[in-house]
DNA sequence: CTACATGCTGGAGTTGACTCCAGGACAAGC
DNA sequence: GCTTGTCCTGGAGTCAACTCCAGCATGTAG
């Protein structure tokens, strides 16, 4: 079975526009044409479409999908290559969900603070009296907030993530 | 303590030129300026310019931010708002997580892919004989083999990531 | 007194990934 | 034989989020 362009798009949920980006971009080699000139799309073609889509969805940029569409041209001998940039980028993804793991768990605590604000009616019971500035011991309330809960791995979790914002950066 | 701008990109970990733009984009208004017009950046400042860091990191716009900046200068009548973006944002970044714990469960299909065709020195074991279109039943090949080695919940979860991607987007 | 580090502003430039457009080809339906 | 729909190309435009620059001010070290 063969699609046209539109059709394609609308299977990958990706636009018509974008699929010729990617063929501009090198990403497309395997994409045939009819007596037309116009792009015939198989299953095939589909299939590995969507493993492209992985990829940019793990965050690898154009470029680099580039790269690994390319050994694939190559053949066996690049094999290991290609393995080993897919275990590459899985090894990103697993930093970038592990960021994102720690995000959420301050947006948690800014979820409490918004909480407990609420209750009280007002921002003032988390503030320096007479001042805008958040007490001191703010994060240590909200850790034995946790604990009294009984959520004692997502107290550890905080904790960490905390210190680990707290430390220095060096980019 | 007070710190120069240099000194709170540093323990940020973001550059100077960062900090300036954001403060030009209206996310910085409690950040006070010394005698000679200079940015002074204290405990507090860089308290909060974590929570927008952190917003940052979980995909939320400058713009957004922007709006949420505003409100807390506004004061305890917006609370509720505030609390309400927060879970809305919390919200997003749970789907992030989602779309990339789905992304990676399709990559290391595509590394036991790599894997198996190392080991058989070629590619072609997961061709049809004689094309460069990859067989069929491979995905179900995938789903055998993590039962095979009793990896149940990875086999049902990747069965949906696949069952999903073949299914039409309307986007 | 001079050099140097650090800061300021307004504004221009960059990057990546699209997204849109003008101008044209072709097949099908009326 | 005209309109409509879908496709083609090269190239320009857009957008967010920086990133860099010129030109200037100021405080400190030698």
């Amino acid at each position: 079975m063969n699609y046209s362009i539109g059709q394609a798009a609308q299977q990958l949920g990706i636009s018509i526009d974008t699929i010729r980006y990617y063929d501009k971009a090198g990403l497309l080699p395997f994409v045939k044409r009819n007596a037309q000139g116009r792009r015939t799309f198989t299953d095939n073609d589909l299939h590995l479409m969507r493993t492209i889509i992985c990829l940019k969805n793990a965050g690898v940029s154009v470029a680099e999908i580039a790269q690994f569409i390319q050994l694939r041209l190559i053949g066996d001998s690049t094999l290991a290559e290609r393995a080993r940039l897919l275990a590459q980028h899985e090894a990103d993804l697993r930093g970038q969900i592990a960021d994102l793991e720690d995000t959420l768990a301050y947006l948690k605590f800014k979820e409490w603070y918004y909480q407990t604000a609420l209750a009280a009616g007002t921002e003032a019971i988390h503030l320096v009296p007479g001042t805008t500035e958040v007490t001191p011991d703010l994060a240590d309330q909200y850790v034995a907030h946790l604990k009294a809960q009984g959520q004692e791995a997502a107290a550890r979790r905080f904790r960490q993530v905390k210190d680990y914002r707290n430390r220095d950066h060096h980019h």
